[in-house]
RNA sequence: AACCCGGUGGUGUAAUCGGUAACACAGCAGAUUUUGGUUCUGCUUUUCCAGGUUCGAGUCCUGGCCGGGUUACCA
C-alpha cells in the first residue's frame, strides 16, 4: 500500500536479518505455525500465518504447520481438516512439513525421564487444590510439595506407572523442580504432564498422561529444528520456562519471539466467545458471514490477496493495538475495485414507467464491465418501459444536497438515457408506487449530444428481464467498537450483538446476467457494493452476501442531520 | 500485589541505533467523474510526565504516571 512497507522490516524481521548476518543459525530460518485444533482460524491466525510463512518465504527458510495437539479433551480431528484447507485458501504451503506435537509423545516422554534422572522434575501426588495453593501468592513465596525431595528411583517408578496407566486422572503429575520461591508464579515448579483417560484424536488410547503446553512446545520446536519460534505476546511469560527447558535438557534451543495479537474493532476474536456463537446459535455456523472466522470471511466475500495486504499492513510490534474495522474494508474495497465486473441490483425496487417509450418495446444497451480494466469488456443489458429502480434514490421532496430522481428533475439511467419525472402515483396511504418518466432517445448510450449535464445517475434493472434474488445485507456483528463495553454490570458482551447485523431481501431485482454467476463469484453491485454468490444458491434463484458496502459520502451527509 | 512487556496525531505504524518527527487510514475542503464509487490536490492533528547526560534526545540514564499480559493439571 506503501512505498514503506517495501522496504520497512518490523522488529522481527530485523532479529532475523541479523541472524543472518551472524550467522547464528548457520544461515537457516526455519519458523512455524502452531495451531491448537481445538477451533477454527479467524483473521488473527491469518496475522501468524503470513508472518510466519512470510518470514520463511523471504528469506529462503521453511516454515512448518505443526498441530499443537497435547489436550485431548479439547481438539478434535473436524479442526485439523478445516484449518490445514484455510492455511492453503490463504495462499501458504507447508509441502511435506506436517507435523502434530502428538507425534512427539515418546520423545518427550523419554525427555522427562531424563529430567527426572537429572534430579530436575519429581512426580507430585498432590491434590490439584493442594498444588495451586501451595504455589503460593506474588506476595508469598510457595512451600515446597512434600513430595519434593522423592529418589529418583520412586519418581521413575511412579511416572512410570502413570504412564502404564496405574492410577486415575489427578492423583500424580510430574513437575519440573525449579523454584517455589521464584518471584515468576510460573517457575514455582511448573506442572509437566498430567493424567487423563481420555481418548485422543490421533494417538488414540495409546496415552493416558498427557505433556502441557510448557513441557511439549520448546521441545516440539527443538524437534523441528526451528530457528526463530514466533508467538503472540501473551506468551511473553512462558519465555523464562520455554529457556529452562531446552537448557536442562541441553537440546537445540530456538529463539521465542512474542509480537502482537490483531485485534479489530465491532468483532471479537476470542476462540472460546467464537465458539459459544457458533454453539448457542447466534449465528449460523463457523462460516457465517459475521465472524472473523477465515471460512466466515470468504463466505462473505473477502479475498486471500485481500486478507494478506491487510495483514502485511497493519504492522508486527511488540504492543497492543487495535485496527478499526474499516480498514480491513478498505483492503476489500481496493482489491475488487480492481478485480470485480460491475452489475446492475436493485435491492429496494420502485417502479418507474417510461411513458413516452413505447409499450412492449425493449432494446439491448451496451454497459461497461469495469471501468477499471478495459480487458473486462462489455455485456448487454435489456432497457423497456418499465423498470426498478432504487426506492431511496427518489424524493418527491428533496433537500437541498439530494440530486437524484425528483419531480421535474433529469437523471441519467446508467448506460442508458437520460430520464425525466414528470409525475408519481401513490396508493391510498400515500406511499409512492410509481414514478412516471419522460425519456429523450438522443441520450442513448447516457451522452446528451447538446452537452447538458445531470447531477445523478442511477442503477436500475428491466421490470420484464430482472431476475428475483435474495440478498444478505450484513453488517457488524456488534454494535459497539468493544463488545466489552457494557453498561450495565449484569449484561456481558452478548448484549453487545447487534441485532441488525444480517437483513434479509427477499425480492430483490438483478439484470438477467446475474442469474447465471456460480457460487463464490463476486460482483460491484453498482452503486450499492460488493456482493458474491452464496453456496445456498439453487437453480434460478441465487443468493447474494453483500461483503461490504461501496464509500458512501451521500449516507454520510444525511447522518450528519 | 508480584513478575513480564509496552506508552509517537483520532487509529495503525515509521524515523537504518543521538542529528529538521514522517507514511497510511480516518476527518475536513476542493477538482475530476456515465457509480455521491474510483482517481487527484490541499488542510487539520503527534513523541505520557519530571529531572539528568549532550552542541543536539522520540531514541540514552533516573524517578514517576498510565496501559496490557500473567499468576490453569488451556494453548
Amino acid at each position: 500500500m506503501n512505498d514503506a512497507a517495501e522496504t520497512h522490516r518490523d522488529f522481527v524481521r530485523q532479529i532475523v536479518e541479523d541472524d543472518l548476518r551472524t550467522g547464528k543459525w548457520d544461515g537457516r530460518v526455519q519458523t512455524r505455525f502452531p495451531p491448537e485444533p481445538n477451533g477454527y482460524l479467524h483473521i488473527g491466525h491469518a496475522k501468524s500465518i503470513c508472518l510466519n510463512f512470510g518470514i520463511a518465504k523471504q528469506y529462503g527458510g521453511q516454515c512448518n504447520l505443526r498441530f499443537d495437539d497435547t489436550n485431548p479433551e479439547k481438539e478434535d480431528t473436524e479442526y485439523v481438516e478445516s484449518i490445514m484447507e484455510d492455511v492453503r485458501w490463504l495462499g501458504f504451503d507447508w509441502d511435506d512439513r506436517l507435523y502434530y506435537a502428538s507425534d512427539y509423545f515418546e520423545q518427550l516422554y523419554q525427555w522427562a525421564e531424563q529430567l527426572i534422572q537429572q534430579g530436575l522434575a519429581y512426580v507430585c501426588s498432590l491434590p490439584l487444590e493442594d498444588i495451586r495453593t501451595g504455589r503460593g501468592t506474588p506476595a508469598i513465596p510457595g512451600v515446597p510439595s512434600p513430595y519434593r525431595q522423592r529418589s529418583v528411583k520412586e519418581n521413575l517408578d511412579l511416572f512410570r506407572r502413570m504412564r502404564g496407566g496405574e492410577f486415575p486422572d489427578g492423583a500424580h503429575v510430574l513437575r519440573a523442580r525449579i523454584d517455589m520461591a521464584h518471584a515468576h508464579m510460573l517457575l514455582r515448579d511448573p506442572i509437566m504432564y498430567r493424567i487423563r483417560h481420555a481418548e485422543h484424536h490421533r494417538t488414540g488410547s495409546k496415552w493416558c498422561i498427557y505433556p502441557t503446553y510448557d513441557y511439549a512446545h520448546g521441545q516440539s520446536d527443538s524437534i523441528e529444528r526451528i530457528t526463530h519460534s514466533i508467538c503472540t505476546l501473551e506468551f511473553e511469560n512462558h519465555r523464562p520456562l520455554y529457556d529452562w527447558y531446552c537448557q536442562a535438557l541441553g537440546i537445540h534451543h530456538p529463539q521465542q519471539i512474542e509480537f502482537n495479537r490483531l485485534n479489530l474493532t465491532y468483532t471479537m476474536m476470542s476462540k472460546r466467545r467464537l465458539l459459544e456463537l457458533v454453539k448457542g446459535g447466534y449465528v449460523t455456523g463457523w462460516d457465517d458471514p459475521r465472524i472473523p472466522t477465515l471460512r466466515g470471511l470468504r463466505r462473505r466475500g473477502y479475498t486471500p490477496e485481500a486478507i494478506r495486504a491487510f495483514c502485511a499492513y497493519v504492522g508486527v510490534t511488540k504492543h497492543n493495538a487495535t485496527m478499526d474495522m474499516g480498514v480491513l474494508e478498505n483492503h476489500i474495497r481496493e482489491d475488487l475495485n480492481r478485480r470485480a465486473e460491475r452489475r446492475m441490483a436493485v435491492l429496494d425496487p420502485v417502479k418507474v414507467v417510461i411513458t413516452n417509450y413505447p409499450e412492449g418495446q425493449s432494446e439491448q444497451l451496451p454497459a461497461v464491465n469495469n471501468p477499471e480494466d478495459a480487458s473486462a469488456g462489455s455485456r448487454m443489458v435489456p432497457f423497456s418501459r418499465e423498470l426498478w429502480i432504487e426506492r431511496e434514490d427518489f424524493m418527491e421532496d428533496p433537500p437541498k444536497k439530494f440530486f437524484r430522481l425528483s419531480p421535474g428533475r433529469e437523471v441519467r439511467l446508467r448506460w442508458a438515457y437520460f430520464v425525466m419525472c414528470t409525475g408519481v402515483v401513490k396508493d391510498a396511504d400515500g406511499r409512492v408506487t410509481e414514478i412516471h418518466c419522460t425519456y429523450d432517445p438522443a441520450t442513448k448510450g447516457g451522452d446528451a449530444p447538446d452537452g447538458r449535464k445531470v447531477k445523478a445517475t442511477l442503477h436500475w434493472v428491466s421490470v420484464p428481464h430482472a431476475v428475483t434474488a435474495e440478498v444478505r445485507l450484513y453488517d457488524h456483528l456488534f454494535r459497539c467498537e468493544d463488545p466489552d463495553e457494557v453498561s450495565d454490570p449484569s449484561l456481558d458482551w452478548k448484549s453487545n450483538l447487534n441485532p441488525a447485523s444480517l437483513t434479509l431481501v427477499q425480492q430483490a431485482r438483478l439484470e438477467p446476467a446475474l442469474g447465471t454467476a456460480t457460487v463464490g463469484s463476486r460482483f460491484q453491485f453498482e452503486r450499492l457494493g460488493y456482493f458474491c454468490v452464496d453456496a445456498d444458491s439453487k437453480p434460478g434463484q441465487p443468493v447474494f452476501n453483500r461483503t461490504v458496502t461501496l464509500k458512501d459520502t451521500w449516507a454520510k451527509e444525511q447522518s450528519k442531520g
